[in-house]
RNA sequence: UAAGUAUUUCGCCUUAUCGCUGUUUUAGUAAUAAAAUGGAGGAAAGUCCGAACACCAUAGUGCAACAUAGUGGUUAAUGGCCACCAGUCGUGAGGCUAGGAAAAGUGCAACAGAAAGUAUGUACAGGUAAUGCUGUAGUGAAACCAGGUAAACUCUAUGUGGUGCAAUGUCAUGUAAACUAAUGCUUGAGCGUGCACGCGCGAUGUUAGAGGGUAGGCAGCUAAAGUGUAUUGGUAACAAUGCACGUAGAUAAAUGAUAAGGGCUUUUUCUUUAUAGAAAGAGUACAGAAUUCGGCUUAUAGAUAUACUUCAUCA
RNA sequence: GGCCUCGUAGUUCAACUGGAUAGAAUAUCAGAUUUCGGCUCUGAGGGUUGGAGGUUCGAACCCUCUCGAGGUCA
């Protein structure tokens, strides 16, 4: 499987995403905030995923695109761990709610360590 | 050389790996896959003007409201741009200017001052038969009969119908033609986005309240008053003609990420008579299309070319 | 993407439609009172009226540009 990120895979329905802030869970590792959910698509995918960089914290467009892309960059690359250990669908919102400007690296990591979590958490559940 | 003035052009590059998105072709029932080929800016920004386009009477009359304001030109159009005149700032190249009317009328002018408009009188000097009759001083932004202020009301001239791509059309999904209050049913409530008239619509109505449902797709959507260049006309803005090019289309919103190398600028150290070379470090701006154009305004590291100016300095 | 509204001491508001040191409350600081603190009383500082330019004799007020904050729409 590859390590892409299409539109398939993009959270887009207003719906779902109400649904997913007022049922769904989070986990933070700072300075990402990850919030998810059980659910399912039409589509044959595993997961639908959607990034947010808040207005509030940065009023320039170009620094709100960049660091999406970054944050995308960091979710199509580690998807896979993801994917290998979950067996139903899901629907992930991944927040910035950091007030820095952010290096590709801290947001890997950050992105890593968000996913480790969410994983712990959810096996614990089962 | 230095300090400036005006304008012009550019505003990082290459390679590798992994991606995003439009179009076309091929394969496939389809999802999709593969290949080819496009994919941010000079301001894409602010939304300050002007248009195109769409809908509402293919847009009517009057009033109101708003905008503009030297003269001429330019343009699809403008409050933009160009030329000239005037004023003003600068030694100068040049910069800036809402730059019509105060004898049509109304208003405003604190403090100071005798007096700020229905005028009136202090000191000194002059003058007269006599008197603010005359001059100067003093107050103030403005003071002998007039002025100032219109980015105060106003007048004059010219212009503007309103709303905006969340326009508008269409397909799909879904609900509540229900509830409460007011008002009205041909003697007409109200709607057509200021008011009146007019015209059209108008009863399962209209307005308000509190609620229920949908919030997806397609068209609009990118070839355009287009860009570059040459010649001709014009002081110029600009226009005409020839040739070449065919130029993003996303929608939780694409145009990227990582790594390596190289430019450019600058600082320190070393070598060198010097030009220069080497090493290490730092910086590489402002900023991201959202219907489309023409302007204006604002932000911008650094580079770039042309013309011009100077009480300068040197030869 | 379009449209609209608002910016005055640290904070909440004034300033009667252009007129002179921009005022009040609260907060802050100092002093008095108290054994000490609070309450109370007295006094002081704190503003280039968001920024820049223009009109005017004179601008918080009028005009232009700009920065920031908020609201609204199918």
């Amino acid at each position: 499987m590859k390590c892409t990120y299409n539109k398939s895979e993009k959270l887009k329905s207003e719906k779902l995403i109400t649904k997913l802030f007022t049922e769904g869970k989070s986990v933070s590792a700072y300075p990402l905030r990850l919030v998810y959910l059980e659910t399912t698509f039409t589509e044959a995918v595993s997961a639908k995923t959607g990034v947010s960089v808040p207005k509030r914290n940065f009023k320039k467009a170009v620094d709100r695109i960049r660091i999406k892309r970054v944050m995308r960059e960091a979710y199509r690359l580690n998807k896979q761990n993801v994917f290998n250990n979950i067996t139903t669908q899901f629907a992930f919102m991944i927040l910035y709610i950091g007030k820095e400007k952010p290096s590709y690296n801290q947001v890997e990591s950050a992105t890593k360590k968000a996913f480790n979590k969410f994983l712990a958490k959810h096996t614990e559940n089962k």
